[in-house]
DNA sequence: TGTGGCTGCCC
DNA sequence: ATTCTGC
DNA sequence: GCAGAATGGGCAGCCACA
């Protein structure tokens, strides 16, 4: 297909070859073909007939010695094309492959010297818990419910530091006190710590926001929602907001103190709420909740409900803590040595971490911790058909170098990634469940999955099977992968017979087997995994597919692989160690994801003018936090919004544009703006001036935005889908970005627009 | 009964 | 999703 | 390199309200 291929070429592009001559119709900069263009000067700016400096000059060859890599400076280029032009950067490769940082390398060291992989750190860490009192340190009685408050000084206690040391001692010793003085609490606690009320795959939800947040606090403050906004702005945290009302109001009388176990019931209450008049019972809960909150109680209160702790401390920290927990107060040990103690707590971190994402359910975990403590855990709590497992996640790479670099002298394989959801498969007893990456129960979104494509799949042996992959938008007839925004149209639940005619179809890419025939496949190498999965399934014809893979460490030949990739309408490649076995908790570096636009001077960039921008909350309070983005549309002399923009801001970056941006501050909006009235409306305005550098995977068609309207389809704009901040195009005047109708150009020229950009096809030449 | 805001969850 | 940062 | 915390578009589903 001639316009797949232009697109290829278009995108990997290496060497040479002006873009700006390309076009013989309306195109003219375009700052894709720039951005991809390595060298030639860049086209002429129509307004002010500046030459437009070459993208990506400050690229730099790096030091072979040299890890640290300056952002502005050291950024490398891959280099690919479909003419076999294509060239690794050789002189990279010597020098850092044996650059490998360390702990790549480290062995594990479970039969080293004592103390070999336990730091000197958590050598010191573990005397000091040996002298801890846990019962003494309790604020509550014995046997009394855990108070709130305690919940609250814990969570201050970590929001005072950065060190994770540190803050894994404060939760462990909190938690150790709860297992001594009220185990019961346990759970109630942990659950409040990491703001869950379920495991996932449960599916109750909170169906709490912000804005409800706010109206709660308003009635139960007399505040207008928007004197909060105005309180937000300066706070940068709803929960801060929320406390500093409450210490600022006088109450009549005491209230009950909070106590744990009652604020995780009140919250399961308000997500079992629902139907008429929910919100106004769910908030009611809430300004309850907010009146009997003293101190920082209402800070953490609010942030539960919002869904983030933010001190410093998650999932992670929490599931650490809670096994220190368990092996201080249940688990006997050898306590003789300071590094006997660190290297049990080590162990005993990775047996629960392992557990938990075998079986992400507290419910379950902490009840037969309890019991049994730490050791007995993986007894007790395994991987079980029908209970999702946490799924292997892959890690950003920039280039076939790098991949190169992180598994030399490993053997590895590629596979195509898909644009889908991911979808975990558990078959048994004619039962089937489908699970999410974030083990959310999709079963019934896909009914044809379980009726359909698995039965007709599995061969007559397989009595059970857990299967990963991909459940993607597929046309059947035409055996083309179709867009994900098609797959998002789909119903989610009660999907009637009716829907499934109108809805896009789906195939289902499967990638990995974890569970055959009764026997866990959880520690077997991914070749096995994979024997495995040809072994309980058969592909069906637009229905059933294996994914796409390769086997070579050929660097012309995965450069082809990831071109094809992209022709086959996928989002690049997977790689993965040949020998890993399947479990997340461990090394996260067996699975890298590969994609054009993860590399440097391959893919889209916009040049974008800066109109608007929002508050930053958190750890960006003081200065934005995320901006609003603009085209020029040069035939109307408009800009229209095209999206915002929140990532890729170094903090000193973001200290900079907040000063830059705040000289241009308008009091309301250009009347040559355009964007959707009542949406997109920035906290602060500003005058076109400021042009950014903007990466992007794809463009997508967008109810929301402003640009290119009605263009490429009636009643919709064009936006971006994950955007990040690249750079500040100083030498860029705002007439001179990206106009509206290159925008346009730009998405039909995408490989998945389907077809669209046929009509440019031949315009193409060097 | 239709619409729009809010929320959660995909990426 | 992407990206940055302190440990 | 991990873990955490900033932030993106866009969809369906739910609920309030006109």
């Amino acid at each position: 297909m001639p316009m797949q291929q232009r697109s290829i070429e278009f995108f990997f592009r290496g060497g040479g070859g002006g873009g700006g001559g390309a076009a013989k119709t309306k195109m003219k900069a375009n700052p894709v073909r720039a951005a991809s263009t390595d060298g030639g000067e860049g086209p002429v700016d129509k307004e002010n007939g500046a030459v437009e400096q070459p993208k990506f000059k400050r690229l730099k060859k790096t030091s072979s010695s040299s890890q640290e890599e300056d952002k502005g400076e050291g950024r490398r280029r891959e280099t690919l094309s479909l003419s076999g032009d294509a060239r690794v950067k050789d002189e990279h490769k010597g020098g850092l492959t044996l650059s490998q940082s360390p702990q790549s390398k480290k062995p594990k060291g479970k039969k080293a010297a004592p103390a070999f992989g336990v730091g000197e750190k958590s050598i010191a860490a573990a005397a000091l818990n040996k002298s801890f009192d846990a019962k003494g340190s309790a604020t509550w009685k014995e046997g009394e419910p855990v108070p709130y408050s305690a919940l609250a000084e814990t969570f201050d206690k970590l929001s005072g530091t950065s060190k994770r040391l540190e803050k894994t001692k404060i939760l462990t010793e909190f938690f150790r006190t709860v297992v001594s003085v009220t185990p019961e609490d346990l759970l109630p606690c942990v659950y409040l710590s990491v703001c869950q009320i379920a495991p996932s795959h449960d599916g109750i939800e909170l169906g709490i926001g912000d804005s409800t947040i706010m109206k709660a606090l308003s009635e139960s403050t007399g505040k207008t929602v928007n004197a909060l906004k105005d309180e937000m702005k300066k706070k940068g945290d709803l929960g801060d907001v929320a406390m500093s009302c409450r210490s600022a109001q006088k109450t009549m009388f005491q209230p009950k103190p909070l106590v744990a176990r009652h604020v995780f019931q009140e919250f399961k209450t308000i997500a079992l709420t629902e139907g008429g008049q929910s919100m106004e019972k769910k908030k009611s809960i809430i300004k309850k909740l907010l009146t009997s909150s003293k101190r920082t109680e209402a800070t953490y209160v609010v942030r539960a409900l919002q869904g983030k702790l933010r001190v410093g401390a998650s999932e992670q920290t929490v599931v650490a803590a809670l096994s220190r927990a368990i092996l201080w107060e249940k688990d006997e040990f050898d306590k003789k040595s300071d590094e006997t103690i660190a290297k049990c707590e080590d162990e005993a971190d990775k047996i629960v971490k392992q557990v938990f994402s075998e079986c992400p359910s507290f419910d379950l975990i902490i009840p037969a911790l309890l019991a049994s403590g730490v050791f007995e855990l993986p007894k007790h709590c395994k991987f079980t058909v029908g209970v999702p497992i946490r799924p292997m996640l892959a890690k950003p790479t920039t280039g076939v170098h790098e991949v190169l670099e992180k598994f030399t002298d490993v053997e590895f394989t590629c596979e195509y990634k898909y644009d889908g959801e991911r979808a975990q498969i558990h078959y048994q007893d004619g039962k089937i469940k489908i699970f999410s990456r974030n083990a959310e129960d999709n079963t019934p979104k896909y009914p044809e999955v379980s009726s359909e494509i698995l039965p007709k799949s599995l061969r007559e042996n397989t009595r059970n099977v857990v299967l990963d992959g991909e459940i993607v938008a597929f046309d059947r007839e035409l055996k083309q992968i179709l867009p994900f925004q098609r797959l998002q149209k789909r119903k989610r639940k009660d999907v009637t017979d009716e829907d499934m005619k109108k809805q896009a179809q789906v195939c289902y890419f499967a990638f990995d087997c974890l569970y055959y025939n009764d026997k866990s496949l959880l520690q077997s190498t991914l070749l096995e995994r994979r024997e495995a999965l040809r072994e309980a399934c058969q592909e069906q014809e637009g229905m059933f597919l294996f994914a796409t893979d390769k086997t070579s460490n050929d660097v012309e030949e995965l450069q082809v692989f990831l071109e094809e990739s992209i022709v086959a309408k996928t989002e690049g490649l997977i790689v993965k160690t040949v020998d890993s076995t399947y479990e997340p908790s461990q090394r996260s570096l067996n699975w890298l994801k590969l994609k054009k636009d993860y590399m440097d001077g391959v893919g889209d960039s916009l040049d974008l003018v800066v109109v608007g921008a929002w508050h930053g909350k958190g750890k960006r309070k003081g200065v934005y936090g995320n901006f609003l983005l603009a085209v020029y549309n040069d035939d109307d002399e408009v800009y229209e919004v095209i999206s915002k923009i929140g990532t890729g801001f170094e903090e000193a970056e973001l200290a900079e544009v907040h000063k830059d941006l705040s000289q241009h501050k308008i009091d309301a909006p250009r009347s040559y703006y355009k964007f959707k009235d009542n949406k997109n409306v920035p906290d602060v305005w500003f005058d076109a001036k400021v042009v950014w550098e903007v990466k992007v995977a794809n463009l997508t068609l967008s109810p929301h935005y402003e640009s290119a309207f009605g263009m490429a389809e009636a009643g919709k704009g064009i936006s971006m889908r994950f955007p990040r901040y690249e750079r500040t195009r100083k030498d860029r005047t705002p007439t001179s970005a990206t106009t509206s109708t290159q925008l346009l150009e730009m998405y039909e020229n995408q490989p998945e627009a389907g077809g669209r950009g046929n009509k440019n096809a031949n315009d193409y030449s060097d």
